[in-house]
RNA sequence: GCUCAAGUGGCGGAAUUGGUAGACGCGCUGGAUUCAAAAUCCAGUUCCUUUGGAGUGUGGGUUCGAUUCCCACCUUGAGUACCA
């Protein structure tokens, strides 16, 4: 244990002593009853990986750990929690590969994870955590899942109500006038019918009305990883994790209709303090668009007498004039339906050939035109005229109704596929050109050629178009949003079990206060031989309802004991709701007291990757609307600010290698062969640029190979080029030069150095027992930061040698927060050199160096600009700035020989969010008992900044040319006249007269002329 | 293609109600200290053809004055992708 007071800055002494100081006294522990004012500052949780943390992952946590401490400093009472996200893929996949239960390798990842947070020094409230694969806490995650089951969304009221009221509403009036958010087609019935139908049949119709439902979708089926992926979680056509293929598959699915909630979604941007940019790709997600659905009757032809009516969603109904075609995609349904004969070889023929097709390969190839004509007619709606129906693969069938009106004039698509199968292309805007391209544009359109929407803007053609077809009953106005109902079940095992056993394939929810259901053990974790899900490797995995426990699966009789779902759910599920389980971890009887949630609300500010615009973001906000309608919440948006920090790279290193091409074997086949010379970069740059250097280089690398080892390959004529290959950036120092014998002896790299000859920055071949001065510099390159590009910078290694509050000190420094910026090891000299000269500062050479001596002047000017600039820093979230503030205020203080303790108090204060262990140490070695992250936020007093003069820059038609010493309080004319007289004045003007002299007190003078 | 960011020394970056461009740090150069190295300290470090001139991606514009505002363009990064 670390005794005395040192004259060094022992770091490593210091950080553990208050780390322990900390947890022992449980120094960040939030308050739930309290008088002072809450923050609630959250980190995304992270998901524990095998590989454990690179110093890219703190970036986040130390900014709002920052944020923390100085909330705590201004009085608030912090709750700042940190958890994991303890189900997920990649523990499942180890499984399958080792047979090591998920559980225990997942348990092993969270002990090096939070043995790496515990060593930045994280002002976290351990005693909140939380993991999502935890019981306790599933069990709350399992009870949400079933009060969605038991919710329907009204679109009357605006919200989501118990199913209670809907079966009511079924019980006295039918469904015929309820305003549901539902599934398509859902046939009318009446009171009585209702009443009448089977029980089976009830659960049936409910499940289409249901919050989150089982229903047979269209699913993007991941085969390598065996499971279902929701469209957040692909990305360019494959698997986010793993890239592998992905097909479209017909299943039974859990789904959550957060379709219900789009608009919702949408509006509730406006409240919140996100960035721009994250709003946007929410906005563009949920895919709002305003137009109208009209519906247009098939003609009858000769083969069916059956009257079709196609419906489609247009966003432009004022062009329904300019209408020459229909486009069904070629999955719908009705194709088959309305097909001639005659076109029956061709559509068949171009739908196996779209099948066939991938989903990557339509996103890569969107330029080839294609299609089939049904041979089928559909009738305008006004003026009655044919309309052929195409099918093309340009058209979506999960988009609308799968299904457009083709208004080539309007839509390139549209215009494209007229051209490509000489489809008319009727114009229907006044004096707009149409023979290059499709005029798309809203704006500044005037409708001709469309009978009584002639004249008429889109605006006022829009509105008329729909009062139009909603007198024929072909069309109304619509809206239309592209976000899709989110698939809820993954097929997979480490995930929360749901809380449904099947009776007669319907789905029954177990009562909650059997939560939570357990995971079941399984001895492998593949899916079963028939394709069932892991879970259906489970022997104990039936639902018994007479003593309500999960029974053996030999015991399933379908009358008292039945089968449990084999699903399980996704990783948004846990990740949708955490933030409000850390105002309560261990409560057992609710998910969170009621008392807790109203104290604390939401996150008042939470930090995190902008990769989770689209998935966990929106789940979450919808869950938390959800459960305000339900009234478990009062809250309608989880997450009041939002940051994104960016992402840190790395820094690569290369050695270039040698690589020599020529016919070596006399073949006269030219080859390409890996030699073992290795040229620093600025030889490597000579030799490409100079052609004699090179020349001598390739009669070293001759010689070498034919004498020394006899191979007369490298006689013949050659020519050589340089080869980059990654080496571990540990081996490299500040000034880029490579420790050789470092990267020779790591057995990472086996052999492939085992013969390298190194050639210096003068030419020279580098011998590794002598001491010449020869240096031998990589070249660099900014790459993300992964294990394959040997550029993965550790905390661990960060904090033994520099410590923790150099690590965090540097992180912050690197940039602004929310930027991408490389890491490079080498600058974080820079703020540990800092450190040393604040522990210089406050320790001289021989002890505690601070007197209650009075400041000077300039010890409280440095001070208080000092407290304005960290405090706008802070509460700007440019955390960059105030490192090179702190900076600056050590050097003009040590400049300045402060010793004063009213001074040098207050500055530990600013710095401790930033370098938590030195300033506590620094604190206490001043005699504080308490820790300084009780200590109040320094007050700043401008009184402090009032100067009496003013260092004028005096410019020349706007250049500077030199500056003058000024009294603020002098005059414009007194400054102007001081200004002119000067000697350097009137030599710049030499002679001129100016034509004008701006003068503006306290900031500058320009002479013009 | 569309949307959103961003382009400043060798490097990370600073400066935006328009007012001294390059703060702070790395690296580099020279010096002190040392047997030597590390560490530490001091000085210098945008570029150039240097009694001066140019300069914040490029070209224009507004202004006494532009990294900052406006227009056009180029480049890079991120997101998104036939959404009717």
């Amino acid at each position: 244990m670390y005794s005395g007071i040192p004259m060094n800055y022992n770091f490593n002494e210091i950080e553990k002593k208050w780390q322990d100081h900390w947890a022992k006294n449980q120094t960040f522990r939030a308050k739930n009853n309290c008088d002072q004012p809450k923050y609630y500052v959250l980190d995304m949780f992270p998901y524990p990986s095998g590989a454990g943390l690179h110093v890219g992952h703190p970036l986040g946590y130390i900014a709002s750990d920052i944020y923390a401490r100085y909330k705590r400093h201004k009085g608030f009472n912090v709750l700042h929690p940190q958890g994991y996200d303890s189900f997920g893929l990649p523990a499942e996949q180890y499984a399958i590969q080792t047979g090591q239960h998920p559980a225990v390798t997942t348990e092993e990842n969270i002990k090096t994870y939070r043995r790496q947070l515990d060593q930045i020094g994280f002002s976290f409230d351990w005693s909140r955590e939380v993991r999502t694969s935890d019981p306790a806490y599933y069990k709350w995650t399992q009870w949400i899942f079933i009060q969605l089951f038991e919710s329907w969304y009204n679109n009357s009221s605006d919200k989501a109500e118990s199913i209670d009221t809907l079966i009511t509403v079924f019980e006295t009036d039918g469904n015929a006038k309820v305003d549901a958010v539902c599934d398509d087609e859902i046939e009318v019935f009446t009171a009585s019918e209702w009443n009448a139908f089977s029980i089976e049949q009830q659960q049936e119709i409910l499940l289409k009305y249901r919050l989150t439902y089982l229903a047979e979708t269209e699913v993007n089926w991941c085969p390598a990883l065996g499971t279902v992926l929701a469209n957040d979680e692909i990305v360019n056509g494959v698997s986010e994790r793993g890239g592998h293929a992905v097909i479209r598959k017909k299943m039974t699915q859990w789904s959550m209709r957060i379709s219900a909630y789009a608009e919702r979604l949408l509006q509730g941007l406006d409240q919140i303090d996100w960035t721009d940019s994250l709003k946007e790709s929410q906005r563009n997600w949920i895919g709002k668009s305003v137009g109208a659905s009209v519906t247009f009757n098939v003609i009858p032809n000769d083969t069916g007498s059956a009257k079709y009516k196609i419906p489609v969603f247009t966003t432009r109904p004022d062009t329904i004039f300019g209408v020459s075609f229909m486009t069904l995609a070629p999955e719908h349904d009705l194709v088959s339906k309305i097909t001639t004969d005659n076109q029956r070889a061709e559509v068949e023929a171009y739908i196996k050939a779209t099948a066939k097709r991938s989903e990557r390969d339509r996103m890569a190839d969107v330029k080839t035109i294609t299609g089939a004509f049904t041979g089928s007619y559909a009738e305008h709606p006004f003026t009655k005229e044919p309309i052929p129906v195409w099918i093309g693969d340009y058209v979506l069938a999960g988009y609308g109704t799968g299904a457009v009106m083709s208004v080539p004039c309007g839509d390139q698509r549209d215009y494209d596929f007229a051209n490509h199968f000489n489809i008319p292309i009727p114009n229907i805007f006044e004096g707009i050109d149409i023979s290059e391209e499709a005029y798309g544009a809203k704006d500044n359109v005037i409708i001709a050629n469309s009978d009584f929407l002639n004249g008429l803007s889109y605006k006022e053609a829009t509105k008329k178009a729909i009062v139009a077809l909603e007198k024929l009953n072909q069309g109304e106005g619509k809206t239309n949003y592209r976000l899709r109902d989110a698939v809820f079940s993954r097929q997979r095992y480490w995930g929360e079990p749901f809380p449904v056993y099947y009776v007669n394939g319907m789905p029954q929810m177990i009562d909650t206060k059997h939560l939570p259901i357990r995971l079941p053990e399984v001895e492998k974790y593949l899916p079963t031989e028939t394709g069932e899900p892991p879970l259906g490797r489970a022997d104990v995995w039936a639902w018994c309802t007479e003593s309500n426990t999960v029974v053996d699966n030999e015991k399933v009789n379908n009358t008292t004991v039945f089968p449990l779902e084999l699903n399980t759910m996704p990783g948004w599920a846990g990740s949708s709701w955490y933030f409000f389980r850390y105002m309560d971890p261990t409560n057992d009887d609710v998910f969170a007291r009621e008392k807790a949630l109203t104290y604390w609300e939401n996150v008042d500010l939470y930090i995190g990757g902008s990769e989770h615009a689209t998935g966990h973001l929106l789940y979450s906000r919808f869950w938390v609307k959800f459960l305000k309608d339900r009234g478990f919440v009062s809250i309608e948006e989880p997450f009041k600010k939002l940051i994104n920090q960016g992402m840190i790279l790395g820094t690569s290193a290369f050695v270039g290698r040698i690589v020599a091409t020529g016919d070596f074997d006399g073949s006269e086949d030219v080859q390409t062969i890996h030699t073992d010379f290795f040229v620093s970069k600025p030889y490597a740059d000579l030799i490409i640029s100079d052609a004699e250097k090179a020349k001598q280089l390739m009669e070293i690398i001759a010689n070498h190979y034919s004498v020394e080892n006899k191979d007369q390959k490298f006689a013949r004529p050659f020519t050589i080029g340089v080869s980059p290959t990654h080496v571990k950036v540990q081996y490299v120092n500040a000034s880029d030069e490579l420790d050789i014998q470092g990267l020779k002896s790591d057995s990472e790299f086996g052999d492939d150095y085992k013969d390298a000859i190194f050639v210096s920055d003068t030419g020279a071949i580098i011998t590794l027992d002598t001491d010449s001065d020869d240096t031998f510099k990589v070249s660099r390159e900014v790459e993300k930061m992964s294990k394959s590009k040997y550029n993965v910078v550790n905390p661990d290694a960060i904090c033994e040698q520099y410590g923790a509050d150099s690590l965090r000190l540097y992180e912050m420094f690197l940039g602004p927060l929310e930027q991408a910026k490389p890491w490079n090891t080498a600058g974080i000299t820079g703020v540990h050199g800092f450190l040393k000269k604040l522990w210089k500062l406050y320790m001289g050479d021989s002890g505690l160096n601070i007197t209650d001596a009075e400041p000077s002047k300039d010890n409280l000017k440095t001070l208080h600009k000092t407290i304005k600039k960290v405090e706008e820093d802070i509460e700007n979230f440019s955390f960059n700035t105030s490192v090179s503030t702190f900076m600056i205020a050590v050097n003009e203080l040590t400049a300045q020989k402060c010793t004063s303790k009213a001074v040098l108090e207050p500055f530990l204060v600013l710095l401790s969010p930033y370098a938590p262990h030195i300033t506590e140490e620094l604190w206490s070695l001043l005699g504080h008992e308490a820790s300084i992250s009780t200590a109040a936020f320094p007050q700043f007093d401008a009184n402090h900044l009032v100067e009496s003069s003013k260092n004028y820059p005096i410019s020349f038609n706007g250049k500077m040319k030199f500056t003058l010493e000024l009294p603020l309080d002098m005059s414009k004319d007194d400054i102007e006249k001081t200004v002119m007289a000067h000697e350097k004045t009137i030599a710049q003007l030499e002679g001129r007269t100016p034509k004008k002299v701006i003068i503006v007190p306290g900031k500058i003078v320009n002479i013009v002329g």
